[in-house]
DNA sequence: ACCTGAACACCGTTCAAGT
DNA sequence: ACCTGAACACCGTTCAAGT
């Protein structure tokens, strides 16, 4: 990684056209994709576009509001399912398709579960998704359960990210757990470390685990949603 | 906060006893406590042991060593609760006392969640609640929905830490929505805005409505887990 | 073995000065 | 208005040298 080492001459008499905030959060983004949303700095991205690291307070403000632009823009790529299906199949596919944007962009489903409607990006699906609720008949538990429902499901991508900046914490927590499946004096720790040997570490088949579990959470979720409407 | 600038003489020619790797993870989990996990340097440890920052490495290594010392320690004071207890009131029990002490040491719960058990501490928590979803009728399910009901409770409360470290950002997100309770043209958003509108922004009332969600989300959590063995 | 003291390669932010 | 260039006050980590 290059970094620390703008040119000699000024932009302007280079014939050079002027830095503006877009490119900014566009070479943002770029890292983001790259190395995750706390793998950057000011001055990379400073590099990156070849100016002094002051530009980019002069022009977006400070890392925050960097981080920020970055979450609207990913946010902004997730598609937002027609209101015309049924309440689970919409939550289903805004989370479905929702993971696999956030995935591409490590560290923003942290920022989107924290920050949430502040992301100006968010608002179509949270009008939508908190209309079909109310259509399916939550009336005015619909806000909550929207919450409930995005955090369960955003928050698990967003621990997903963070595992993956840990690359060999994934083997040790199954090797852990693996040591375990014979343990006689601990049957839940045996349990799990069943379930843990049964698991390959082969990459595609951790992820392919790793997405039937989310899948697993969504429905669990939605479940424990549904039993609002049934139970009364 | 006073910062760099240890003593003159040596520890052992001051008559001072030497450090050890505990009473570094001691202060570490004292500062933790005071600012959260994300809020202290291991220059600032050092500081306030009154030693050159390179004995944090010699005696605990690096960073990332020293925040896994916190976690073992701070998870070490959730109680386990009885095994002899419905497997619902088990899952609320530990989740309530789990809250109430990770919300003591803000980033705690992030580093549970993605660590898992790689965290001694919580070996003792992981074998009883499987082994209550076993005696609950889960099956080879136990595992998976363990991991489910604690993802949903304690992602959250590592959501609670995170705002907790924007201070401005949660006013800034209920007048953003509560803007929209006369929006005749976003519907969803208007029952949110309404939502919100209704909300206090008194500290106390604040912290009583987390609570509230937090329960409501622990709640709608096991109501999916139960659908598991309802449905079948 | 334990600690000092310094060095190294980084950070984000600020700001006077130039164009 | 935009950018340069430098300064400031921090980081975590490493390591030779002392005791």
């Amino acid at each position: 990684m290059s970094d620390s080492a703008p040119r000699r001459r000024s932009r302007a008499s280079a014939g050079l056209p002027p830095i503006t905030a877009e490119k900014i959060i566009d070479a943002a983004v770029e890292l983001t994709g790259e190395r995750g949303l706390d793998g950057w700095s000011i001055r990379q991205i400073a590099t990156r576009l070849d100016v002094w690291p002051g530009v980019i307070a002069h022009h977006v403000g400070d890392r925050e509001a960097v981080v920020m632009g970055v979450t609207d823009r990913v946010i902004s790529r997730i598609p937002v399912p027609d209101d015309d299906v049924p309440w689970r199949d919409w939550f289903r596919s805004v989370m479905s398709e929702g993971r696999t944007v956030l995935r591409e962009f490590p560290g923003v489903a942290r920022r989107l579960c924290v920050v949430g409607p502040n992301v100006p990006a968010a608002l179509p699906t949270i009008d939508t998704g908190i209309r079909v609720l109310l259509k399916a008949g939550f009336g005015a538990h619909a806000p909550e359960v929207y919450r409930y429902l995005f955090n369960c499901a955003f928050t698990l991508v967003a621990v997903e990210d963070d595992r993956g900046s840990f690359p060999t914490a994934r083997a040790e927590m199954g090797r852990a757990m693996a040591a375990f499946a014979e343990d006689e004096t601990h049957p839940g720790l045996a349990a799990a470390g069943t379930t843990a040997r049964s698991r390959s570490t082969d990459p595609a088949a951790v992820a392919a685990q790793e997405t039937e579990f989310f899948r697993f959470t969504v429905e669990r979720s939605l479940d424990g949603a549904e039993a609002m409407l049934t139970s009364r």
